[in-house]
This record gives C-alpha cells, sequence and structure tokens, in this order.
DNA sequence: CTGTTAGCGCGTTCAT
DNA sequence: ATGAACGCGCTAACAG
C-alpha cells in the first residue's frame, strides 16, 4: 500500500518548485523545453496522477457529469449510458452514473448525492418532468443539465428524445392499416412516467382519427411488469373485448406480453399482433422480429452530453432536440385476414 | 446558478465555529441537543450539502468504488452493475462506473482515471485476468479491488463469479444426454477473454469425458459477433460436419446465432439445439426458452461489494467465491430423435 | 461542550 | 522561466 504520490514528490525529485510541475502537467504557461521533458519523465517515472478531489477543490469543477437514468437493466438506459459514456470520455468528463429504480425519493436523493460531489452537469431521464423534486432541485442549485427522453411539452428545459405522442400516433396508423379494429394497450403505469403518458395519448389519438376506440388498456408496474398475466388471462379467458392487436408501451413489455399470450395459447402474429416500443436488441434478434418504433439510444445519450456542454460553454438556453424515430417492420403485426377489412371512416 | 453553500456559511448562519458545524454533520463529539437542532435546521434551510471532494481531499477517502465492466449493453454487465449499485448506496459509497469495451488499453486508462478520482476500492471484470495491466497497475498503487466473473485459477485475488469451466462441463453432459455427437461451439475469441477460454476448456473436457470431439468450434468477436453469419453459412452450406447442437459461449451469442440459423433454414430447436450461458431476461422471455446456465449476475455485484468491504476493513485475504449456477431447461435443447441414440461409452 | 488551527493536494496570483 | 504563498472546504487534534 504506497502512499499516493503527490505534486510535491515530483517537484522534490526534479528539483523545482510544485508551481512549475503544476505547469507543464496542466501545459499552462511557459516553461522551458528542457524543464518539461524532465518532469514529465519524473511523471511516468514515479507514476503520478493529479488529484482530483484537489483539483476539484481548487478549480470548483470535478470534471464529473452526473448521469441518473430508471434503470441499468433496461436496454434501453443502458445504452444511452453507454453513449453518454463514451462521448463525455472523449471530452475528458467521467459520468458519475446513478439509478432511480422508477422512485422519485431515490431520484431526489440522486440528485443530492451528485450535488455533494460537485458535478459540473447532469445528465437524466426523470419520472414525469412535469413533477421533479429533482428537477427543481438542480434548478435552485444552478447546475446545468439535459433530460433524456422526457421531452416537457410545458417546460423551456434541455432535453434530447424523441416525439413519443407522434411516434405512437404512427403506430396505431399502421395496426389500423393492417385491419385491426379490437386493439388494445399494455403500459407502463401513468402516474409513474411521462412517457407512457405520451405514448398512450398519442396512441390514442392515432385511433380516434379513424373514429377507433381503445378496446382494452392494462397497465403494469413498470420495473417487473407486475399484474401482466393476470390481466391478460382476464381478458382472454372472459368474455369481453379480445383485441387482435396489442401495442406496448415499450419492447421489454412487448416480450413479456408475447409470452404471456403464448402460455393462453395465442399465438404472435398468427392469432394476436403486437407492437412494441424502444427497438432493443432482444425484440430485433427473435423470430418473427419485434415489430417496434426504434429509438436511437445512443446518440440520445451522446447528443445529450452535447447539449450539456452547449449550455454551460456558450450559455445558450438551448430548449433541446427532438432526435427521429424510426418504425420497424419486424413480423409481429400482420394483416387481420380472419374477418374482411372493415374500410377506414373519414380521417 | 447561487453559489455553493458552504460549512463556514452555515456556521456563520448559527454563530457558532465550522468545528462545531462539521461534528453535528459527521455526528462525531458530543454536542448539545439544542445545538444540534438549531445546526440542522440552518442545513436544511440553506440546502447545505458537504463537499466530497474537500472530504476526500481531507479524509483520504472519496466514499466511491471504481467499478470497470466491458460493456453496459450487455446484460449480463449491466445487471451486475446494477447488483452492485445497490448495495454499494446501502453502505454509503458510489460507484463510479467505466467501460473498457473488451480493449485492454481502455481498462487501464479507466484504471488511471479511476485512481485520480481516489476511489476507495475497484470492481471490476478484466478481459484476461491472467495478464492483465490494469490489476498490476491496482497492485502497484495499493488499491484494493475484487473481480468480478473473472476467477482467476493461480493468482490469490478477491474474486466473486461462477466456476465457468465446470459449468461449461455440465452443459456438454446435458448435450450430450440428448443425444448429440455432432457437436460445436460459438465463442468470444479466445484471445480476448478468460472466460471464453474457461468455458471452452470445460466444454471440451466435459465432452472427452464421454470420447467425443468437438466438431466445430466458430470464434468471433465478442462485441458485435463479427463474422457468425459467414462461418454458420459456411458450415452449412458446404460438406463438412454440422452439428445438430451448438454451446454458444453467452447469451447474446446464442440469440444471434438462433437468428442465423433460421436465416439459413434451420429451426431451432427442431433441426438444431442450442445452450447458452449467462441466463439473460431476453433468453428467458423467447419460446422456446433458451436452454442455458443462469449466473447470479446482481448477486455477484453485491457480493463484490462485500468482498471488497471485507478486504478493506477486516485486511483479510479473502481469496474469492464461487456462487452456484444454475443449468435452465428451457426449451431449445431437445432429444436427438433422426438417428438412435448412441450409448455413451464408459465414463 | 465549543472554538482555533493546521493541513489534505492542487492551481493561481504575484514576485523574482 | 521559475518560486513562494495563499486558499478551495473540510476534518481532526488540541485548547479552553
Amino acid at each position: 500500500m504506497s502512499r499516493t504520490v503527490t505534486i510535491r514528490d515530483i517537484a522534490q525529485h526534479c528539483g523545482l518548485s510544485i508551481a512549475t510541475v503544476s505547469r507543464v502537467v496542466n501545459n499552462k504557461g511557459a516553461v522551458r523545453a528542457e524543464t518539461v521533458a524532465r518532469v514529465e519523465a519524473a511523471v511516468s517515472a514515479l507514476g503520478y496522477r493529479p488529484s482530483m478531489a484537489a483539483r476539484a477543490l481548487k478549480t470548483a469543477s470535478s470534471m464529473t457529469l452526473g448521469v441518473i437514468i430508471p434503470s441499468l437493466t433496461n436496454p434501453v438506459f443502458a445504452e444511452t449510458a453507454a453513449g453518454l459514456q463514451q462521448r463525455s470520455r472523449t471530452l475528458g468528463y467521467t459520468p458519475l452514473i446513478l439509478s432511480s429504480d422508477y422512485d422519485d425519493a431515490l431520484e431526489l436523493s440522486a440528485v443530492e448525492t451528485l450535488l455533494a460531489y460537485q458535478v459540473d452537469g447532469v445528465l437524466l431521464t426523470v419520472n414525469d418532468a412535469a413533477r421533479s423534486a429533482a428537477l427543481q432541485r438542480l434548478d435552485e442549485a444552478g447546475v446545468p443539465y439535459c433530460l433524456m427522453h422526457n421531452v416537457p411539452r410545458e417546460q423551456i428545459t434541455a432535453h434530447v428524445g424523441v416525439d413519443n405522442f407522434c411516434a405512437a400516433a404512427e403506430v396505431a396508423e399502421r395496426i389500423l392499416a393492417a385491419g385491426h379494429r379490437c386493439i388494445g394497450m399494455i403500459s407502463g403505469e401513468f402516474v409513474r412516467t411521462d412517457r407512457a403518458r405520451d405514448r398512450h395519448a398519442g396512441f390514442l389519438s392515432g385511433l380516434h382519427q379513424a373514429g377507433v376506440q381503445l378496446a382494452q388498456l392494462v397497465q403494469v408496474d413498470p420495473v417487473n411488469a407486475t399484474g401482466l398475466a393476470q390481466a391478460l388471462a382476464a381478458i382472454y379467458n372472459q368474455p369481453g373485448a379480445q383485441p387482435t392487436a396489442w401495442f406496448c408501451s415499450n419492447d421489454l413489455l412487448a416480450l413479456a406480453t408475447i409470452a404471456q399470450l403464448e402460455q393462453l395459447g395465442r399465438r404472435v402474429p398468427d392469432d394476436v399482433s403486437l407492437v412494441g416500443f424502444d427497438g432493443i436488441q432482444a425484440g430485433a434478434l427473435r423470430m418473427p422480429a419485434l415489430t417496434s418504433v426504434r429509438t436511437p439510444n445512443l446518440e440520445i445519450g451522446s447528443t445529450a452530453v452535447d447539449t450539456l456542454m452547449a449550455q454551460r460553454h456558450l450559455s445558450a438556453l438551448d430548449t433541446g432536440c427532438q432526435l427521429s424515430y424510426q418504425l420497424v417492420a419486424g413480423g409481429t403485426l400482420t394483416l387481420l385476414t380472419d374477418s374482411p377489412v372493415q374500410p377506414l371512416s373519414e380521417r
């Protein structure tokens, strides 16, 4: 357990002052070439690394970026984290990644933790941007931040994500175009995330454009899909509307739904069609591939870093950007052939 | 952008010295109850948070744990990260998560970064524990660490993971028991990870116990499975051994393999059987479920934290522990029925 | 019980 | 081109 080597050690080693060493380490101020070489030699010989703690204390910048995501095990956020990690590395920043488990209290305490670590900015996806204590605290502390995946309709906060409303509306069009008229939606609880709400609203809007009502709505816990099995069993084992097509507000839910449906003896897509949201790899790899809305998760992460940096350096109040999504056809949405396709009403 | 509130601010606010404030904040030393209350009131009123940077400087402990994993988008490591994150949170530590992208150079530079941030310990899964410059650097710096997933056979480093060799050998037994005799393996490149090597060696060992040779070995890039498609196409479109069963050294690879096989007109498990390794959710959700070796990823993360703490506090040289794995049956390994099952040779 | 003081390692004036 | 000295915010050791 060797004591950590400090700037003083290498100054002594070179017979120089710590000021000079600091200059060459930070490449600031004029230093004689020969001196630079001597210092650099000592640095690599002794294995010196400037202490970020001391630096943070002195410069009021820790070169870290706080990150809060709902869950690391959701591929969507894992990809986003990977994207932002890669981008921030190229900029010399180190991300401090915390997860909130879709919990408002944890979300807030994560912000407190990040504040304590004096992060230079925060990249986060909150449960609900409209009522987030975390964002309030960030505003209060004056720490710049950029939302990821949340795209608030009202506030003018920096954000990068996809237009969930429009995408969901497009999904509705696709499902209708395939001839389905008895359509259901499976979603995370609206009280939890704004994305679930936006996707629901967009989907409804898309249906209503065609004069179609949503036949079933199932809401489940977003972390472990509690209640999915019972809800589906009830729908397919009891009288009532039995959708021929479902829209799931995310791919994890879609995959779980498929498994449940098969359990109930309904095959996807032969008996029932299904569309997801996110475009995660697991959905693309299955056969037939999951029909879904692919969101550019990696890019959302990297763009969020850039947006944050723009905010910091140019002090521009960038209201954020919407990235484009892509409907991937997959094979889980098929034409409804059992009954003749009813023509859509006027649109 | 309000200036950050320091210990001095709240001392002034209370008409006390900073020492007293520090005492109540850290709950150390005797302080009058009334004073405690006054300080606490001021703390929450002004929104004070002790600066971790200053603390780290003073106490030589940053209350952070460095984490290095190959990739955030691999569910195995994402789960591990989630497990360790949760556990370290309960202990008051904040994890600093970096990924190496299976790259030795990035692995080392990640260690340097963590050292600069003065982490109190490091949890990492390294490409190859036997030749890791990262581990050397950690030893040199005297920073305690615990390996995750790597289980080195020679060194006496702390580690937590699963016995890849034995698990792979068991997979071989299962495949043989199902009657298969023409068996292939698909793996990440051996030069890259020790896990791939251990699983290969274990699988070979299991086959050899029964006097069976490995019919095909396909090695692909671990990050994007480059070369998988071509290799499989070559095998199934040209004369030569065409395995009736494959062992894939991880589930991501297994899923990709299934997709490729279907592309080639071979159905899993009707035409060819397949076993994976890891037990990721995406494999469990598909139908039929992927037969695999489930590793306790979450637990590997949390146990690694505990192992590290034991090392730090008890200064015990804990050589690490092997957690148990579990063969999950799934449905992608089926009895070979086309040809009569050949009896296994003596074992 | 409370206050004073000395650094932790570093970047940054201001001298030289 | 280089050095001396101060202080970032905090904890710990010592006084009172």
